[in-house]
DNA sequence: AAAGAGCGCAACCGCATACTC
DNA sequence: GGAGTATGCGGTTGCGCTCTT
């Protein structure tokens, strides 16, 4: 059978309406059947992953806040890097988000070690010397080319040890040494790395899933389905232009259904 | 102002596991 | 119980934006 070519790349705000409007309707989880009747040319895979990290209404947007970077830090020393079980603590973060922070994290302090391999600094009182302790005690396991990840933990015992009562620093000191160096570096420091913020404080970008802000849907997360008037959601979804186009769609996705 | 480097994030890939028939 | 299919997960890549020189 002659497979046609799936669509790759970047989903234009279009194919996200389409998504969500099919979601919608069928529910997220037949992600083939969804991918078909939509008609966007796309995998499942690909539908569910567009859903789960960008387009689901009960998603967080921006940076991390400390709170949830501390939970990242402390849930990846018990569990390494199981990232869909410590996004599963973290509400509305993906885990491709968190191994995103942890990969960012990770390349920081690499970087950081270098220049504190220089012979001229060597504050070994410094928390950060410990945190790199514990990562490396772990990490040196692995052999050979170094990862950005760090495939199993720091190691609980190591890193909460850090955090227990028995060091005289916390995970907050860890940071701020991180962005005292870089500040050291920089001597311009435009914006803490690491601030204390409000969940509500989030730096929100504007991606287009804002389009439908989460907050225009009666979104229950206890419910599979948004909870939503169909012709408010029509209204909301599809402007007025595009009306037709979307009928059509609703209508290929019953016409499949029903056979 | 232009070029290059670095960074952050979205998306893809391959494998493992769960589910359905 | 086994085969086929769908879904989930972790690792990796590539692109675009921002910062630096």
């Amino acid at each position: 059978m002659v497979q046609e070519e799936m669509r790759r790349g970047p989903w234009t705000e279009e194919e996200d309406l389409k998504l969500v409007y099919f979601v919608n309707m069928f529910g997220d989880r037949r992600w083939d059947f969804i991918a078909k009747v939509s008609g966007l040319n796309r995998t499942g895979k690909s539908c569910r992953l567009r859903w789960v990290n960008y387009l689901h209404p009960d998603l967080k947007r921006g940076k991390l806040t400390s709170q949830e970077e501390h939970l990242v830090m402390e849930l990846h020393s018990k569990w390494g890097n199981r990232w869909s079980r410590i996004a599963r603590k973290l509400p509305g973060r993906t885990d491709n988000e968190i191994k995103n922070f942890w990969r960012t994290f990770m390349r920081k302090k690499k970087a950081l070690e270098k220049k504190r391999a220089s012979p001229s600094s060597s504050s070994s009182s410094s928390s950060l010397s410990s945190i790199n302790h514990a990562v490396d005690s772990h990490a040196s396991k692995e052999v050979g080319e170094e990862s950005f990840y760090d495939t199993g933990g720091y190691g609980h015992d190591d890193v909460m040890g850090l955090i227990s009562a028995g060091e005289e620093f916390s995970l907050d000191d860890i940071w701020k040494d991180i962005v005292l160096s870089e500040d050291n570096n920089n001597n311009i420091q435009q914006e803490p790395l690491y601030e204390l913020q409000s969940q509500e404080g989030c730096n929100f970008s504007s991606p287009p899933a804002m389009i439908y802000s989460p907050s225009s849907w009666e979104y229950n997360s206890s419910h599979p389905l948004w909870v939503m008037d169909e012709e408010e959601s029509n209204k909301m979804l599809f402007p007025a232009t595009s009306d037709q186009y979307y009928y059509s769609c609703y209508e290929q996705g019953n016409a499949f259904l029903t056979g």
